[in-house]
DNA sequence: TATGAATGAGCCTTCATTCAT
DNA sequence: AATGAATGAAGGCTCATTCAT
């Protein structure tokens, strides 16, 4: 539980140096892939049919395969955009909220973002290198909830010895289950963590 | 989460009324199918391919298909047998220790219990009618739940305000990490029950 | 120029050892698959699509990887039957004719053997390890012509210098327009043995 | 075996009228991709796929497209030129060379020449009309052989009665195999013609 | 004109399910 | 009853060809 990743400032699909302004439909065709795919995702798992992405998206298989050669090349795209909003969101809570709420607000956060991962984790687990930069570029979430606990662990809010990225695996576990279900689990385990917290001053 | 299941009396397969007396080559093969499939389940999944099954059970896929013509057939069967042993595993916790201790205690077991069930999730959520029953089974496990959870509540020493089945439900999701990953988050859930808990007055 | 190969029977298929009699059914597939690959192989060459062998033998795709589950294996059922025959002939012709006259006629058996494999020669040559044993096996070929070619030596019709195996890839390679293109060449080529003659005895 | 071609001037790609100039650049994208195909084609043959062929030439598939329409149209264009080359050959060496040793020598420069011409052979006999220029166009080649083959037959050194397109066809095959495998085969088929000569008369 | 993005037909391969033996 | 052979739908992927930019 350590793989800090480095974050590459999170460009999906192609990066756009000073080379060729990227063409109009290209765009397009990228934009209604990562869309559809998301959508796909959500519905049938990563491992839909490829056919059904595309036809979703409205282009020809071609037309996703040369974007994405190898389906994790989408699915990572997918996901690093949304890895990215939500690890941004944590700055955002600590500043408006007392450490336990911001954590507690946080973790809500994630819940719903992992919620339509229907099949993520198996593939992030499948062994496959190709998703092993995926998986490190989760720690940017990893990074950002360890910091709402150490704020809330020094405030005293909640004890200090769990480990961000087991949490994490824990309340992604618990999403799956959709975010009705895991709200309420989610916080049950916050109050867990509140459980044996060791009363900051007195 | 209230479906509380018509406990069937366990029966895997068919049931042997009074006719036949079920060959004896026939019963072999029923149990070897058995025993291969819930190996085969916790190794690949339950969308583990016929063949893998029938090979590992030494018969034939013709054989895996007289027994369970549905695949939804055989994971019933396979599932039902555990299911019964976990609730009744209840009880012995219960009488052996105190509520609170017997909860944790129990989890625990429901927690191995459920670790290998790679891809029964997903296919019970499916909506395909015929894990229905599988699903309304479970209401065993949510019964001996409930009955540890008001046993605790009951003493005190947690809150009396948590739906078993939401709980049995995060305790299964959080299995799907493998029992080492999932027991400590399981004991956070715990302590987030014991974090609410009313006093129990005297 | 010298992997003499083992000649392990020329078996095709499946063999039968003494255990299943191999169903009928079975059986007919088999051979409509080899006789629609021969016919397909010659048509279209060995790279020809799958289905259309399929469709030529009546049976689904699915059978056809029964049986053959590569390319390779179906391509190498199909030739090792014929290698077999093709050496099998020269012991026949050489005791029917004069030296000279049987290798004359046996290049020629052989160029009607070659001339229907398009697209064998570079797939032999592909490098793929699963043509190595067909390779290895057209080895046959080779040793009968070196009979044949000692044979003619030793009576001094034609020169002895010539390598079996050069030989052998040279008639194959002139076969490929077909037979009738290919016999007045092949019996050009044997000229040129004759031209180098030593005369044996005087 | 008669077809005498009409020696079309050997245009490349479009021939330049009097109009256009033909743009420099377009001019330069047309020999890239000459270059580009003699190359891919004697590497991986001339169903190589076209990308390969546009990227080696620095170019998009649209210009090659632009240029020829067609597979044929490249291939065609690619080996006009070298069959001129190889047919203005028979000249210098005839006039180098006694007639035998001449022949003998063309030969040699034919097997080089058609040695990297990797499924040339299949597209020329696959029946595509598109070929059929190509193919008649080879017939400059033969006119060479037959001019090389009269002298010889001539001068008493082989015998006449050889058909210049049937041997030419039949090195062209023994080719297939590289030029050092077909060059012993092919001084082979030359000492065929020898053996049968006819002395000159004197 | 040049480019390369988009398209989709076509081939390969797997595997659930049926059915002859 | 058991077996495993046969089937074919389904999904992956490539690449020739067209067409927007």
């Amino acid at each position: 539980m350590s793989d800090e990743l480095s974050l590459e400032g999170g460009d999906l699909g192609r990066q756009a140096r000073a080379e060729r302004p990227v063409r109009a439909d290209a765009q397009r065709s990228l934009d209604a892939l990562l869309q559809a795919a998301k959508l796909v995702f959500a519905t049938s798992g990563v491992d839909a049919p490829v056919r059904e992405i595309a036809e979703k998206a409205g282009v020809g298989v071609g037309t996703l395969y040369r974007h994405f050669p190898k389906r994790s090349d989408l699915v990572i795209a997918v996901f690093k955009r949304e890895v990215d909003a939500c690890a941004a969101a944590a700055a955002t809570l600590a500043a408006a909220y007392p450490p336990g709420e911001a954590l507690a607000k946080w973790l809500e956060r994630f819940t719903d973002f992992i919620a339509t991962k229907r099949g993520l984790a198996p593939a992030l687990h499948s062994g496959d290198p190709a998703y092993a930069s995926l998986a490190a570029y989760f720690g940017q979430n990893r990074a950002a909830l360890r910091g709402l606990l150490d704020a809330a662990a020094a405030s005293g809010e909640i004890r200090g010895d769990v480990d961000a990225g087991d949490l994490l695996n824990a309340v992604a576990h618990l999403s799956q289950g959709g975010p009705e279900q895991a709200r309420p689990m989610v916080a049950l385990l916050v109050d867990g963590l509140r459980f044996g917290a060791r009363p900051s001053s007195a």
